[in-house]
DNA sequence: ATTGAAAGAACCCCGAC
DNA sequence: GTCGGGGTTCTTTCAAT
């Protein structure tokens, strides 16, 4: 990823609507070479994929929390495999220190959550206890990550 | 949000450079209707933006980790406006519990997250303490969060 | 790899239901 | 609010550099 690649990535990161001739003005390349770079970064893997970014409240997700979980050893594979299947689990992350795993969950209400730990989380062996932060205000959730060698 | 702009939010949030062919066919209305609902949504809000979903190893933005923050309630607000303007900080949430804030940060590295840290977190005023959780491995990170009155 | 131009596909506007 | 058609814009392909 030269610097163009990483403009264009930066672009399309915030504004993944933009078309070709905006993107390759912006950027200072032709359209053609600006649709080239986005062709090859996303079946390269730069880019994953591309997504709406739906409002939580208005499609019912509105509890968004962070669950820290304790595991064995035993069958931490098998919980994790389980654990990322579901929609309500949006991360997943391995994490140093005092816990094994945190999540990021995201439901409708105090009550669906209660419900997603006692039916899909806390029956899983390998986990022996969880955390729970609630977020009351989420007041930046972005999927935009700086990157590198801009500016 | 009927039960068609539900579905047409669920497709677009994992698939969000979708034909208005295929999502009108997916979803079971005509092209005119699904773009129509597409442009609502994205108006009123329900759809809050477009994005490429980048690989943060490929940008330079491959160390992520969770930072538990404790604030004075004195400029708490500053301090709070001051985060969100950075985009190392994708995520700031004002939680319940033991802490005040909790933020998810990506940086390159260790180096520059400690920097990160040391320029622009320790410095606020209102800022008491920080508990930085570092993930090892990211099992799943989407942006895609659960539908209500889905299946 | 980059480019411009042509072919193809997508989106948007609009009048009718 | 939904629909189909026509005009416009965008994306993709391709031959040439």
């Amino acid at each position: 990823m030269d610097i163009f690649d990483r403009k264009i990535a930066n672009r399309l990161q915030r504004f993944g609507r933009l078309s070709s001739a905006d993107l390759a003005q912006e950027v200072g390349v032709s359209v053609s070479t600006a649709n080239e770079r986005v062709r090859r970064m996303a079946s390269g893997g730069e880019i994953r994929g591309w997504h709406a970014h739906l409002n939580p409240d208005a499609v019912g997700a509105g509890l968004c929390c962070f669950v820290l979980v304790d595991m064995t050893y035993d069958g931490e594979a098998d919980a994790c495999a389980a654990l990322v299947t579901h929609d309500e689990v949006m991360e997943l992350h391995h994490v140093a220190g005092a816990h094994s795993y945190m999540m990021k969950l995201r439901t409708r209400d105090t009550a669906s959550l209660q419900a997603f730990l006692a039916e899909h989380v806390k029956p899983l062996p390998a986990v022996l206890r969880t955390e729970t932060l609630i977020s009351l205000d989420a007041l930046k959730e972005s999927p935009v990550m700086p990157v590198d060698g801009l500016d």
